[in-house]
DNA sequence: ATCAAAAACTGATATATATCATTTTTTTGC
DNA sequence: GCAAAAAAATGATATATATCAGTTTTTGAT
């Protein structure tokens, strides 16, 4: 089992430095102090769509994918939040159901902040409410790039988008270095680009085969990010 | 030229509700007087990708399109935007270039907003923020259940979704009526479900051949339209 | 009402990708 | 470290959709 170091949230980066540094002393302990931490083992579920929202999750540690179930058991992954990225934020908001499922996908550390406290804050500060707007005018943005990608390009500049997005995000500090690896699945991959895991299989297959990518096992390094940068923006 | 009514903001029904209806009286009129008008025929261009933004956009009358354009001359329409809906929120809170384009698809009247008038509204009033915040909300799901049809259904399947949608959101008041149509260009379709316009051609042909729907030149009429829920639900 | 320009439509063909079936390799839990 | 389970990889095939090239119809401006 992992040992939890004593932990304040402002050692948590991004979201701190967004949604919660701005917060007064005040306000800040309040919301530290009625966190509730959660450990996940890797591949267990946060939330289901549909489910109704309690509190707001924030990583701590680990990586968790956001999905959508389709009608016959296909899954598309919306995001994949990081260390310091919120969760859950949009049902709480709006009182609806999850629209989304959570689950991790490595070994996880989350804090929870209850429902009545997010509000509080919400009501008590106009900064927090603009990180939040902040936060959600990301999320979408990002969003409808990818939906440009979905609806009008191909699976390998997909592919080539998503490692060098991935790769970016998994290692925000060291990146671009080679050294470094995703350690994904196919099947998760394959659902967050859009295509199946066969085909997905045989673009990597085709990547490596030219010298862009390496790969061992599950895991995947980047060797030539110029040309990954050139499949993913040329249409043809 | 169109004659423009003497109006209110209160008369502009969604984003009033939603948006500007919690504004005390003396922040309501500092931003319904510093609005500025303006008209559009159809297919101008209302902001580009790219452009800094100036103020907030606000439709009084009329359509939007709101898309993206791909590398080689392709475009993909991630919404439409209706009487009362805001544009261009994104730009203004970030600070950042629009990150899409904006072009009426029928004769518009638009108010602006100045972004220094909208700031001061977002720093007096909690309740304009919260708002801010369900409007993202909304624009979030949709943009995730976009990218889920987009990656895993079929061009019927959209199509279907798509055109019931669009009947909804065109004529929310009379929805669902058979004598109402929808018009609005193949090529803009296509670009909103991600297909050619070829192949959206064909297949509105086939769902016409069905009896699902009428097809009048440019106009599209909606007549089964439980068959059309079905097609949009299902996987195969 | 007319006419040019734009859009809608049709057909033929190519291809990217899904699907199904099976084998090989890797991962994971004990 | 080992065995069972899961994931990755490979091959063959089917098909949805894009693309190209052309014709017909509709639209919109004068």
């Amino acid at each position: 089992m992992k040992q939890i170091p004593p932990h304040s949230c402002k050692e948590c980066g991004k979201t701190y430095e967004t949604i919660f540094s701005h917060l007064g002393e005040d306000d800040f302990n309040l919301f530290s102090e009625s966190k509730v931490v959660r450990q996940y083992k890797n591949r267990e579920i946060v939330f289901n769509e549909g489910g109704k929202a309690q509190g707001v999750y924030c990583i701590r540690e680990g990586k968790v994918k956001i999905y959508k179930n389709g009608v016959d058991g296909i899954e598309h992954i919306t995001r994949i939040a990081l260390q310091g990225e919120l969760m859950g934020i949009k049902a709480i908001l709006s009182g609806h159901p999850y629209s989304v499922s959570a689950a991790t996908i490595e070994d996880t550390v989350i804090c929870i902040i209850p429902k009545n406290v997010f509000f509080q804050l919400t009501l008590r500060s106009p900064q927090f409410n603009q990180a939040i707007i902040v936060f959600l005018s990301n999320l979408l943005e990002n969003a409808e790039a990818r939906m440009l990608s979905l609806a009008h390009k191909h699976v390998r500049q997909r592919l080539a988008e998503s490692l060098l997005f991935l790769l970016q995000s998994f290692n925000p500090v060291t990146f671009p270095n080679s050294k470094l690896y995703l350690n994904i699945t196919r099947h998760d991959l394959a659902n967050l680009i859009g295509s199946s895991s066969e085909t997905l299989i045989r673009i990597l297959g085709e990547m490596k085969d030219e010298g862009i990518i390496g790969i061992k096992g599950r895991k995947i390094f980047i060797l030539d990010h110029q040309k990954l940068d050139k499949i993913a923006s040329f249409i043809h």
